[in-house]
DNA sequence: GCGCAAAAAATCGTATACAATTTGACCACT
DNA sequence: AGTGGTCAAATTGTATACGATTTTTTGCGC
């Protein structure tokens, strides 16, 4: 029962902080499906510390909008309502043309190679197969966003972006259709081209739209997402 | 002991919330100096509760950079730096003209009515003398935008703007110079005639300078400020 | 067999207890 | 007197304990 062989005996001192990502991860690569009850008890004794820090954890996770705390109920995975997710995306519209203006600013050859690069990595997991690829997939695409927003050297704004593109991680996993990210990535190239053109005006054009196909591609309706699923017990 | 009858005698049930509320408060509104220490056993005791809630008090505020949490050290009100401020306005520059676009897309009537009540109690507190009033004053400035940024509908904008006003009251009261409120009581007012005229490339336009303004009051020179202070025990 | 009430179990909310770390003081020593 | 080190006090980090609330189960009457 006690079958923690694989990382090793015994755990290495695993903190608030550790406990939060791992369960961040998991949500957003939707290894935990929304609207799973995340248990303090069960929790805790997976990683095999209190509830304390457990608790520690889910709530800021629910700051970040990744869990819902039901008060005398416990903490689920959020389970994003399509107005929610409207309105993540309406606020990445606001925002990410203006991010990547400052980016840009302060943006130099080794910037765009890097981003040559994460695009290289998205590229290259596209072509691959099977569901690990495609949480890969959905996870550079966010990256891709968060390179951005981090060559701002504006904490304020990467710690926003980390928050939408996680909420948006979710949002995609649940009412994704699929076949989209191809588009993405293409559209993530132009972006960057555009960038290296100078022609920043295209590229937040780009950008707007890219966030509108994003959002497009999503099938929305409330059968596939509200009550019924939870109600069912899962 | 079990009488619960009046809501006066003995506390009534303060939760995490209101803890969180009335510390944030208390540090927006400067009655808490930047770098003071927030004991966990010290402001336990004066809510009457154990060091748990407050723990988790303290790291929602954390969460929000009202204070900063260093490990086995304690919290400690934020003490923005120079660098910090200048992130903060801006993101504000970058998000607020959208907010402002987004809010008048959804403003009817009552909502300017809402925002001309608001302009006059600000105007009515600029009258005033006094520390307080001066309070007052920052506070209902930050309202302005906070009303706008609820006028979106869009609550996750509403959560941004939140701490971002937040955060900005705090340098406001580090940095700012004194006289300058009443130029932005002006602003305000000029930004809802703009809306009521249906100019909002106008609208825009003063809203950025009028955080432009804000930014400019401030006298961020490191003396007054960063680790200085700090170091010599305050 | 079905519905409902009451008890039992499970889970969360909060307080307290104990361990770990930091901070400050005191004292010996150069 | 200044410096360094060790110990005591205070504070945070984490776990556990206990009360409150919710959920499930049980048992009874119909």
């Amino acid at each position: 029962m006690k079958t923690a062989a694989v990382p090793s005996d015994d755990q290495i001192d695993i903190s608030t902080q550790s406990i939060r990502d791992t369960i961040r991860d998991a949500i957003v690569d939707r290894r935990l499906a929304p609207g799973t009850k995340l248990s303090e008890a069960d929790v805790g004794a997976l990683f095999n510390v209190s509830r304390t820090l457990v608790r520690a954890a889910l709530q800021a996770l629910a700051y970040e909008g990744l869990v819902n705390v039901e008060k005398n109920r416990g903490a689920f995975v959020a389970y994003p309502s399509p107005e929610e997710a409207r309105q993540i995306f309406a606020t990445r519209r606001l925002i990410e043309p203006g991010i990547l203006r400052e980016a840009a600013k302060h943006m130099g050859p080794s910037h765009l190679q890097h981003l040559r690069q994460l695009l290289m990595e998205e590229g290259r997991l596209m072509a691959e197969r099977g569901q690990t690829a495609r949480r890969a997939e959905i996870k550079a695409s966010g990256d891709f966003h968060l390179m951005l927003a981090s060559m701002t050297g504006n904490a304020v704004m990467q710690r926003f972006m980390d928050e939408l593109v996680a909420r948006s991680s979710l949002v995609i996993a649940l009412y994704g259709q699929s076949a989209i990210s191809s588009c993405g990535h293409q559209e993530h190239d132009d972006i960057v081209t555009a960038i290296e053109n100078g022609d920043l005006d295209r590229a937040c054009h780009l950008m707007i739209h890219h966030i509108d196909h994003i959002e497009a591609d999503l099938d929305m309706r409330e059968n596939k997402g509200s009550d019924l699923r939870e109600a069912f017990g899962l």
